[in-house]
Formats: structure tokens, C-alpha cells, sequence
DNA sequence: GCCAACGTTGGC
DNA sequence: GCCAACGTTGGC
């Protein structure tokens, strides 16, 4: 069955913008294990709305799972752990970026993960929780 | 820049 | 196996 997620990035870092420019990325460097448990839960074609945590807070895109949990290659001998990522591609961008006050304030999404375990990097959504976000952007 | 929340590490 | 110390994340 296809799921919805929410993957957070500081853009700092890796932003949705560098993103589009290099087309896909492997969603490397995840050294949680509830994260990890769900890039592997991850199916091929399930959306994943891309988040700018720290600079913008709020999901600024859609994107799409290219690619199932594979071993990351990002892991040397001084990481410890199985860890895996996964392969990304952009689907679209929001018409309007949904901001964490937005979400916040929502009736329908503060229970979100996002909003009641702010440090989880990979996060499983709701369906509903996924169509009411592209709603609020416009989409 | 600060600090709360959380996860991880290491001593016992 | 407990828990204090520490490091990191991310909101404010």
C-alpha cells in the first residue's frame, strides 16, 4: 500500500532548491533508528513532502521514492549500525510553502509527528494529514 | 544565541 | 541494567 512522509532537511545543508538541480538524491546520512525503520518501510512511488527545518520551517515540496532502503554508502568504519537511505526525485513544488506555525495552528495536523516529535527526521504521515498540507499550499 | 527535548555513551 | 553526562537537533 502506498504510504505518505515527511522528510526534514535544513537547507543549509541540502536545500529543495539543490535538490531540483541535481534531479535525485540518495537520502543519505540518517543515524536515528525510528528514521531508519521508516526508509525501509519506504515503497517505490510513495510521496514525501520535503521540509526546510531551522531556515523557512515549512514543506516547500513534493517528492517521490525512486528507489527502496539500499545500505548507505555514506557509512565508514567509524559508523557504527546498519543504516540505509533511499533514492528521491522531485515531484512538484508547493504552490505556497506550509509553514510549522500553519500546521500548528491546524486542527487537523498539530497531532502530526512533525509537531508532537520535532527531532524525528523521517516521519510517517497520515493520508489525510498529506492531502490537508497540499490543500493549505494551494495544490 | 539560547535552551528544551531527546538519543547515546560510559561508569558503576 | 541504571542513570548521569554529554552531544545534537531544531524551535524560539
Amino acid at each position: 500500500m502506498k504510504r505518505c512522509w515527511l522528510v526534514k532537511t535544513e537547507p543549509s545543508s541540502y536545500s529543495w532548491e539543490q535538490f531540483n538541480t541535481d534531479g535525485k538524491v540518495d537520502w543519505t546520512g540518517v543515524r536515528n533508528f525510528q528514521a531508519r525503520n521508516h526508509l525501509r518501510e519506504m515503497q517505490k512511488g510513495d510521496e514525501v513532502l520535503f521540509y526546510h527545518s531551522v531556515v523557512g520551517k515549512e514543506v516547500v515540496g513534493i517528492a517521490t521514492v525512486s528507489k527502496t532502503a539500499f545500505p548507505d554508502p555514506t557509512v565508514d568504519e567509524s559508523v557504527k549500525g546498519d543504516w540505509v537511505c533511499v533514492e528521491l526525485r522531485p515531484k512538484k513544488a508547493l504552490k505556497r510553502g506550509v509553514t510549522l506555525a500553519e500546521i500548528k495552528a491546524d486542527a487537523a495536523l498539530k497531532e502530526m509527528l512533525l509537531v508532537r516529535h520535532s527531532r524525528l527526521s523521517v516521519i510517517p504521515l497520515a493520508k489525510a494529514e498529506f492531502d490537508r498540507i497540499l490543500e493549505l499550499a494551494g495544490n
